[in-house]
DNA sequence: TATGAATGAGTGTTCATTCAT
DNA sequence: TATGAATGAACACTCATTCAT
């Protein structure tokens, strides 16, 4: 509760933010008002306004924000640069690592839109987290260490298995399964790049004829 | 707009709850007002809350409706008996076909729950969905059609997969790359289960010599 | 809750008059609803509405019950043949036994009447009381017991102040201090009837030799 | 209709009050809506609800400040200083001409207190009324015009009848038998403090000889 | 920038009452 | 008499938003 001892222009935007992320995990978006947050962030009301169109556009931001933090991994350098066949897991556990920290706030990572500017900017949201694990996809086909395949799809595809997961995971379960699921998501993402597929009776050299 | 011919006992509920789903569909939930839901529906406001306890209640019955109706494609009969290897394309493309029927409806496959109660029945919901889809893997590792494999994790992820990837085709993107998120989970899924990775620079035959 | 063994036609009637009264003891009149007297009273909504104009007329029938509940004690026979220097005292105490008993329906010895023809049935059962009282007053003349008074206003303020502090001493001091609101009240009417005035200065011998 | 001139802080509320009473006495509690106090207050609804917590808190401050109107009186300093056998008719006739002239409010001197808070600002509110009267009582045994007596009974129960009195002789029967009333007050309370008592078969000369 | 008193549109919800059975 | 499903008018109250300071 309250801003921070320096107050740049920017920190009001982040204390806002801050605050009505913590007041929307414990009493849920329609139960927090603005005067709530306001004071969680140690501003008068109009300020809010100062710093934010409206209410819902707060909801929108701090999904935005959440999002964004659990896309980092995603770019993290280091876990990039692995040894290919060690990097799903590496990146997964590192989602799942940061996402059971952010339990409380999981709830918060998806937002209806109410307005087509709304959804365009969810929409962006989403876009940038697949395009970079397209990036990704892509020079690891250009270093032949996979081979060509619709990296836009996959791309998309992965990210939302991953943001579903980790919302079924944390915010409906509330992380009760957590290794089942992310356990699961290694050993999917795992046999999808390197196999063996779960199919039985067919000599594999058969079908792999390559 | 009103209820129909023969008013059951179950025909009310059915009634308000396809009226919520219009309205909704057209104006939001947040722009739908009760009196709407009761009007649509033929009858008075006061009959609505005999068999909903709130508006949200309502909004959590439409979302489950919806999922249920999605999911009663994998309980298809006619489907599960196909050859395996045509089972993924004709499942997800009843789902696919499905779902852009009800487009307009695909934000509200989502709620976010206001309660430990609510949340329970969202989670019963998608945990239904996910045993009839595991139950479809026990019959094909029991008929050796699969090898084994964690059935509970799968059939969890993947109609994770499948909801996330609805939601974001329909209700974020509106269909219009529909194609790719259907042939890429089709891609995907298929690669899964009958192979080949995406890995290369490996002997196919080393890799599964069995 | 439920009605007893033999309903008779009369039975009904104070079935609901008797769950009405406990309900608005336990949870105020307006948080009581018709639903919950019928259910408390073994009965059907509906039904009430055959015995009852309207929920405020319950409400009226109950505070002139518990209102006739207490005037009974003005008839009882048995104290009204005492000597007369007796009757105060045996009068006061029997109805702050009374009403001690029935504390917890003290605040429902007031009504505000919403209508003239509510506002008369009120008066009248105030009156009754007060015409009780006056005749015993009138009585006590006749035989030279009391000397000639307004016994009409006498009575109706008599009446009125014992209400007064009924209520004042159980419904809104729960008892607290009911042994000074009982002998306070015996004191003072006995000064009244029998003296001495609380005045000094005068030849106090003279005025009340015995 | 309308707010003062000068609009401070304080007036806003005492407007909320005036308006409440007007409008309870012409139509009744249930029959205002809080639209028209705000309206006939000159102000938004929403503003209303800044200087109290609800509907029913307005009613007690209503009913608070009538009783404070009348209690007033008590504390007149002119009629305190009258020679002593001239205070009670100066006192009860101006309470009863104050009375008189706030008739249409009389049916809010009393509330049912929905809350133990309120019941204790109900009550405390009583008590300052006796608390008044029983220090002019001491004032005049502590210089001995009245013989010592128990002053704090005797306050409670004489403003309770005051007020009882003053309901049922105004909001009752609408000041039809105002007289009655007042002289009959007027006389018991002469009585009561200067005699003679109404017994009868005592020698009287002897008691009262001038 | 910052404030916070004032606004007032807006609606979910209740529940007394009715009436067809 | 008795029922209880259906009614729908009615309203207290909230709170996002504004704007004069």
């Amino acid at each position: 509760m309250g801003a921070s001892i320096e107050d740049g222009p920017h920190d009001k935007r982040k204390a806002i933010l801050t605050a009505a992320r913590g007041l929307f995990a414990d009493r849920g978006y329609e139960e927090t008002t603005i005067a709530m947050i306001a004071r969680s962030a140690g501003m008068a009301v109009g300020t809010v306004y100062l710093y934010f169109q409206s209410k819902h556009d707060i909801l929108v931001d701090v999904c935005l924000d959440l999002n964004a933090d659990i896309a980092a991994v995603f770019q993290s350098s280091h876990l990039l640069v692995l040894p290919l066949r060690q990097v799903p897991r590496a990146i997964i556990e590192a989602i799942f690592h940061t996402s059971r920290e952010k339990m409380r706030f999981m709830p918060y990572t998806r937002v209806e839109a109410q307005s087509p500017a709304e959804l365009l900017r969810v929409r962006a949201s989403k876009q940038a987290i697949a395009d970079s694990l397209e990036a990704f996809f892509q020079q690891a086909v250009v270093h032949e260490h996979l081979v060509p395949f619709d990296t836009a799809a996959y791309a998309a595809l992965l990210s939302d298995l991953m943001s579903a997961t980790l919302h079924q995971c944390f915010a409906i379960e509330q992380g009760e399964r957590e290794e089942m699921y992310r356990e699961g998501v290694i050993n999917l993402i795992e046999r999808l790049f390197f196999g063996p597929p779960i199919v039985a009776g067919e000599r594999a050299r058969d079908r792999f004829p390559r």
